[in-house]
DNA sequence: GCATTGCTTCGGCCTCGGTCGAAGCATCGG
DNA sequence: CCGATGCTTCGACCGAGGCCGAAGCAATGC
């Protein structure tokens, strides 16, 4: 007669202002230090050491050892999802600017990935322009690839014939960009569209954090694709 | 420097094991009394008291006075989505049979309606059947209606060529069934079905309660259109 | 070696909130 | 009217947990 103990778990995990912060901050696929995150809940180490021990045991985050550093991330898109969904019932959250806002951010607001797809600036672009053209739809529910979407992408080489069919992962989600806070595409698909991209050279890492850099290729590319003009 | 307090508070609200309980036990949609919330919460009257207002100040759930009675049920499918979220991370849930499990109950797992759509055995089936045929694609994280699945439903007269074009609202999208624990469908197609099931005449309410009966004409015409045989 | 940095553990303080008993309002049935 | 029922409010109790200072431990750098 168990009853439904491990949702409150989970649920007040979350239900504390500081782990709610520390969750948002989060949000977009980054690994933050335990100090970082002691300071986007505007505590101390101590107390947040306390609070992320809490995160991990309930499975929320997951933490890798690096040197002295520990880094923390999201356990799985899935608490990704189960969080934006809680922010779908809280509202308009505004956050501070989180963790160093610095010129090198520019670069990650412009284009980065999220765990394996294309997200900000250029993401939402692509998702835009794949909504306009009628090749996906995305409601506030989901989203999904039409069939002339589908033929389109077989087309332009992006989405391989065989991909997508037997694997039990989402096809095709919206995932709310963190930066531009409009969704970009997630799933197979955004991952096909990420792959495509880096493999034809459209786009490339620049640093060691997640930010990407459009070539001059990719400029061309991307204007006779989607017909987006990325910022230089 | 508004931070991520407004999911905290959604989250808190959620996270604690009586208001857990009782938004569980909303989870199909039906509004119980506040004495019935407080019986599957194991608490007293008052206590439960305290728990609801919390839960409608938030806004998780909204409350309908009739006479001496309170009825609480769940704000919105928007507030159900948010707490399957939470439960896929939370595991495996086992709840004790929540009010009233008598042979009823046994009519209400059969076949019933969720908010505008047809849920229980027969909901379930209709998914399935319809996933068979490849009249519609369901996902972890997603359903959506084929073209030729359309085209189908227009055949049959289940859908109006109109509906769904201009509405906000999701066109189709998987809910999950809370006695089968597996997806039918709701949404715009879940509400076309539900609704030409009923004038047909293939099911009829049974009593004030959401449970529907199958009809011998609908016994017929759901073997007929959708190859379902309903247990008598 | 020693100092510094990053993080955790320990201990104590104090507030928040979950709990129930008792009482207070409504509503319904006589 | 009266009593019964459904639910809320009030008041008091008390335990969980969020908080920080101090100390401990591990890794790095000099």
């Amino acid at each position: 007669m168990v009853t439904a103990n491990g949702m409150a778990e989970v649920a007040a995990a979350v239900g504390e202002p500081a782990r709610a912060a520390m969750l948002a901050a989060l949000m977009d696929g980054r690994a933050l230090t335990a100090s970082e995150l002691a300071e986007v809940a505007a505590i101390t180490p101590q107390t947040a050491s306390s609070h992320l021990a809490r995160l991990i045991l309930v499975g929320l985050i997951v933490v890798e050892k690096q040197g002295r550093h520990r880094y923390h991330r999201l356990a799985s898109p899935a608490v990704a999802h189960m969080i934006e969904g809680i922010m779908q019932i809280a509202g308009g959250i505004e956050v501070r600017p989180l963790v160093r806002t610095g010129p090198r951010d520019l670069a990650m607001r412009a284009a980065r990935t999220c765990y394996d797809h294309l997200a900000g600036q250029l993401g939402v672009d692509i998702a835009d322009a794949l909504q306009a053209r009628g090749a996906v739809e995305i409601d506030g529910d989901g989203a999904r690839l039409t069939d002339t979407g589908r033929t389109w992408m077989h087309d332009m080489g992006i989405l391989k014939p065989d991909i997508g069919k037997q694997s039990s992962r989402p096809f095709c989600r919206p995932c709310l960009d963190w930066s531009e806070r409009r969704p970009h595409i997630a799933g197979v698909l955004g991952a096909a569209i990420c792959t495509h991209a880096m493999e034809q050279g459209w786009v490339r890492r620049r640093a060691a954090n997640r930010a990407l850099e459009v070539t001059p290729k990719g400029h061309t590319a991307l204007k006779a694709t989607f017909g987006i003009t990325c910022a230089r």
